[in-house]
DNA sequence: TGGGGGACTGCCCTTTGGGGCAGTTGCGCC
DNA sequence: GGCGCAACTGCCCCAAAGGGCAGTCCCCCA
């Protein structure tokens, strides 16, 4: 798949071409689809880039496609380009997230400003998923005693605490606790615990044994 | 001024007291206002609830509004009731984060089930601003010694690092920590590296001496 | 002019963390 | 049955953290 693509969608073959031909020219690569089936059919992996849809195309309604999307866990953002709008379908497409609702009357550079934001948004959310996930499995690469291990000290208990907590041998904390430092190759509770937070997890205070 | 009140802000007073009825009659506590500036003014500390404003209202539109609110620091989540509504209007309330845009003739449910989420975005907003605020606060109880080796400590550095990099004795930078916990009541580097996320500082790494 | 607070140093002690070495137990797998 | 792995324990050592006590500067403020 061609990275950050302009995915157009319309019915309307000749405005597809034109609006394909308008994107190409401002440099960004285009795919298109005459329907919402098209689209979701032809998810190669992911869409990168941004989507832009006409609200009423054949199969479904733009803000069926954008449920559809977002159930399949797609986060591509969507522009919403209509020639019929109205307030209603606006304000819902906008609570669902889309970058921007236009009217195909609106001026060329809306539209192009409405792309650029949606490449930049779609950037930083693919970014911000990958830095996520690569910190979770880093996570999932220690054993589940380990990850215990790793929720107290995240707490900041002492390895006592710990130990008796989970009713083992504070040699025994020790040991895992340096298995999780190695395993993560990190040397500090500090880093440890902005590791933990943010890989999304939440640091549940437990009962302190007083 | 009293808790969760609907503002709502519009120039023609018969539907101004229509709402106000209708909304008193849902248990809520109304204030009503005949324009912006109206309620601007009368801002007496800040705005709790929500407000349901009209798009065009007499000396500034509603969309001024929201700017200027914003601009003040209001964080108050505003529906936007409008009987003159289009799309360009909705599309841009909705980018600046109104929680909604209904048209005068939706049915009430639609705005009561606004009002009620408005209600609970602003709780939310309300108490993340305060422990923010309140973390903040607690940090600003150090002095600006205290802070500095506070920023070292959350990026994992040991007592001897930070002593070297501050160019001070060790034996200081353990007085500065001691003093550090005891003020901010935390014994764990953990709490410490919590604390200083969710004040919003960010960990710079610095120059990791070796 | 004296007092208080912040920053700093030096000595000395205890607790905690980290880890080497040696060993046991239990589980799954070829 | 032998092998690897995870979990666990016990002993021993060193390094780092925490903190008491005593003291020095320096600055501001009554």
């Amino acid at each position: 798949m061609v990275a950050d693509t302009v995915h157009i969608v319309d019915d309307d073959s000749s405005f597809l071409r034109a609006m394909a031909r308008f994107m190409e020219a401002n440099g960004y690569p285009v795919q298109t689809y005459r329907s919402a089936q098209e689209l979701l059919k032809s998810k190669d992996g992911d869409l990168q880039g941004c989507i832009i849809t006409d609200l009423s195309i054949p199969d479904m309604n733009g803000l069926e496609l954008q449920q559809a999307l977002f159930q399949r866990g797609f986060t591509t953002p969507i522009i919403f380009l209509t020639g019929n709008g109205d307030v209603s379908s606006a304000v819902t497409a906008m609570k669902s997230g889309a970058i921007d609702f236009l009217e195909k009357c609106a001026p060329q550079e809306r539209l192009l400003e409405a792309v650029r934001k949606a490449f930049v948004v779609d950037e930083r959310m693919r970014r911000e998923a990958v830095t996520r996930s690569e910190r979770r499995s880093r996570l999932s690469s220690l054993t589940d005693r380990e990850l215990e291990v790793l929720a107290h000290v995240v707490q900041g208990k002492m390895n006592k605490e710990i130990a008796s907590e989970l009713s083992i041998h504070e040699r025994t904390v020790k040991l895992h606790r340096t298995s999780i430092t190695t395993k993560l190759r990190m040397q500090s509770v500090a880093e440890l615990t902005r590791l933990w937070m943010e890989a999304g997890n939440e640091v549940t205070p437990g009962e302190t044994s007083s």
